[in-house]
DNA sequence: GATTAATATCGTAATATTGCGATATAAAAA
DNA sequence: TTTTTATATCGCAATATTACGATATTAATC
């Protein structure tokens, strides 16, 4: 059905594959990636920075904005972009986790 | 297109979104958690965990397994599913260096 | 107020994902 | 060797994603 039963799973699961989901296309951690570099988070020419046209990178970042990767604000002609970087730590930090939580007396046999 | 212009991103990009992607979705959450759960990594009744259909689930764990995060061999009847462990710790760190990289000399403004 | 520049939205085409019923396969058990 | 059990594959329908040209919006600049 390409509609996935989130209402079958845990907050916690649809939310971590919700964040993952965002960042889970090269252009898009391009563009997370891209944001970091610059200093100060001034990021017009994204535009310029990856082989996209326009309109499909301002779909990526609507996407990267409304699972609260990134976070923008109005500067002067353009828009100002920077990585909640709270946020992605939190989502990094979930994804250890998973995988820390369950490591003890473990008997791989594969 | 629905299809991502992936040759013009790096290897690195294109790897770790792929690792992401697989781990983008609740129920593929679900089940490393649950493979992650079972001290050893005799992996059956998957489908009696999930509310999914036995096709759907044999579908995911070949998603997963494709990817590298998850691996399988043959278990007598069935299959043994483990996670690969050193495959996932390297996702995760991978986009943990995302985040360190660039963290220094910043000057927030959003 | 018209022009320019930066970004967003609309509409649409191509392709991918999700889910499952039906069916196939493969190994153990009877 | 038939049956049972576990898993995979096929085929399909519904929906989502990716990409972009055309166009709209918004704010600075002239």
């Amino acid at each position: 059905m390409g509609v996935s039963k989130s209402s079958f799973f845990t907050e916690e699961q649809n939310e971590l594959a919700s964040k993952l989901k965002a960042l889970a296309h090269p252009a898009r951690i391009a563009i997370v990636q891209y944001i970091l570099k610059q200093k100060k988070c001034i990021c017009t020419n994204i535009v310029e920075e990856l082989p996209l046209a326009q309109p499909t990178i301002s779909q990526h970042l609507k996407e990267l904005k409304s699972s609260g990767i990134i976070k923008g604000s109005i500067e002067g002609k353009g828009i100002c972009y920077c990585v909640d970087e709270e946020n992605l730590s939190k989502t990094i930090a979930n994804l250890q986790e998973i995988l820390n939580e369950m490591k003890l007396e473990k008997d791989d046999c594969c």
